[in-house]
DNA sequence: TTGTAAGCGTTATCAT
DNA sequence: ATGATAACGCTTACAA
């Protein structure tokens, strides 16, 4: 007893398979046809069977999202609004991950040709000439949440995390605090330099310099963790306690760029570097915002969660994801559209991290 | 300029189609022969197409994965365990989100009939009688992650809770805590049901009476919140105050057992409530753990990245979902073996929300 | 309105 | 070892 195909439902009703695929599809046919199809497909449990129907029409009605790390809360609201827009317009949403090298990516973006989904929304990490390549020779539609060269030819939303980083800047400034530190992720990511980029000029905006500088090896909470004992050693706040938490199986060492002076503030490429960041600080007995401010980047869930909770730039996740999912409706139905680029403005969350 | 097909690159090689598909797929042909084809595949860049492909074997080698909270930390742990096996395995893990209601979840199941994977693995919140027969009578194997009725006939791993509870009131009466209170989530789930009937248990077990009881409307950071005022007005520990802040759009009003007297630990059903608690906690002036002790289930990463860091049961979710992925590939090899309903044993994971 | 039949892009069976 | 061809389960001209 194997799955009843569409041949079975038109034996058992009668009928040739042409008429119960119409009744099925809601194309015209006399009272008597439906009421007969319907019968049979209830008593046989009849469901069609999605990869035929897709292998002839050539549309599966399915979405894929790819995230680089589902751990990162970032990508919960971005894909609660996308799911929203995606079932709205009918289609199913999966979710695949790709991990955070690039090469990931590209063996996903190939695979899509595969004909696993009728289009491709991706949240690309790294990105190099390779990736770029593949999104440009996709047989899917494909539109990037994040920053890809214009020469990629395709739709993208980004956020503008320059003008986030100005907003944390101005914030703690207006706060009092001038000697601000910055904790970023990866600079060999999209989101790393563009972030790097945004705080020396937010930084500069002000005539300020930066108090300490330290890199991240990955946008995690782990890594937060461990880049915290350097960036506080930089910033003057800790000693040889720096050192001290470096074992075996820590992430690699942190790049640091040592600026002099105590930091009173210090703002963080994500939110998970920057719970992190505020675990190390409690560890070393420095109060979050008496002693040291800190912002995030992302507001996402994690920011209200954490505690103190955290002031944190909101970079438009969730209208990110609800304008790519828009856009790649949109060039679904119509693949010769000029490809766009919606940048999405931020905004500041104020929590109490900082003062 | 369409996608190549197989008849392409037949074509361009100037071989029979049936002799590509041989090469494609590593079967015997000469040198010269894989030569030609591998030649014309790489110059149309010809990839195969996994519909066509699925629907003459019959196989899709996607497995689906269906969380009702891509929220809810818990499920990024198991998320990564399936992962790793399944995609050792050599299949592509596809998430999907079901939302809190039973219904979503029959229809996802019922849809699996329409092929899009190979199998699926659920874990299930609420689970009712439409639910198991759907389980039962879908095409595709299914394992569960999580408790459903036997009769099911259906593959199980799920936690033991009730144990973990045990654990976790263990812990609380050793560090001296004999009032505990109890914030669960929905009793109309199967984690909610079991974890209160865990509790009850664990408290008898030590001849305790509950500090307080209260439920929240949902396994969520704002349920927990939302659903903390009325805890502590319950225990005591909280006035006039715990009523303030139900505000126009806050979930509905908790269910509240008042048990009497002040608590001096609460156990949480799981880590997200936990969070929200310690907020309200902080809010009230209490500190966690000298006031009030917070014991969170899951052990997810929310829990080591929550301040102060929580004390949470580890249900083994990692191992959870290895092990289902693991009975999820068995059952695709051979679908007649018996059903099998493991248990993985939990732990506590100390952290300095308890003493 | 309904039925017949030709594909969609593969793989697998059968000759050769 | 290779080639022709029949499925896989569905939709859609086209014919009746």
């Amino acid at each position: 007893m194997s799955r009843p195909t569409i041949a079975g439902v038109a034996r058992a009703a009668g009928v040739s398979v042409a008429s119960v695929s119409r009744v099925l599809n809601g194309l015209p046919a006399t009272e008597e046809m439906v009421e007969r199809v319907q019968r049979a497909v209830d008593e046989l449990g009849y469901v069609p069977d999605a990869r035929a129907r897709s292998l002839k029409v050539g549309r599966t009605f399915q979405l894929t999202l790819a995230v680089a790390d589902v751990g990162n809360p970032v990508y919960v609201t971005m894909m609660r609004a996308v799911e929203e827009v995606v079932s709205a317009a009918g289609y199913r949403l999966v979710v695949t991950t790709t991990g955070p090298d690039v090469v990931d990516e590209v063996a996903l973006v190939r695979g899509m040709a595969r004909g696993y989904a009728d289009g491709l929304l991706i949240s690309p990490i790294r990105v190099d000439e390779d990736l770029v390549k593949s999104i440009r020779e996709c047989e899917v539609p494909v539109v990037v949440a994040g920053n890809v060269p214009a020469k990629a030819g395709v739709d993208t939303v980004r956020a503008n995390s320059p003008k986030g980083m100005l907003l944390a800047v101005d914030h703690l400034v207006a706060k009092g605090r001038r000697r601000i530190a910055f904790l970023n992720g990866p600079a060999d990511t999209v989101p790393g330099a563009a972030r790097s980029k945004g705080f020396a000029e937010a930084l500069k905006a002000h005539e300020l310099q930066p108090a300490a500088v330290a890199e991240a090896t990955d946008f995690t909470f782990a890594a937060g963790r461990a880049a915290a004992p350097d960036l506080l050693a930089a910033g003057g706040l800790a000693g040889s306690r720096s050192h001290r938490r470096r074992g075996g199986d820590e992430p690699a060492p942190t790049t640091i760029r040592p600026t002099g002076g105590a930091f009173d503030a210090v703002i963080c490429a994500n939110d998970l570097l920057a719970v992190g960041v505020m675990h190390e600080l409690a560890a070393a007995g420095l109060e979050v915002p008496a002693d040291v401010a800190v912002v995030g980047m992302d507001d996402s869930e994690l920011a209200e969660q954490s505690f103190p909770p955290l002031t944190s730039v909101n970079l438009g996740s969730a209208e990110r994801g609800r304008r790519a999912a828009e856009l790649l409706l949109a060039r679904i139905e119509d693949n010769d559209r000029t490809p766009r680029r919606i940048v999405v403005q931020p905004s500041l969350s104020i929590r109490r991290s900082t003062p």
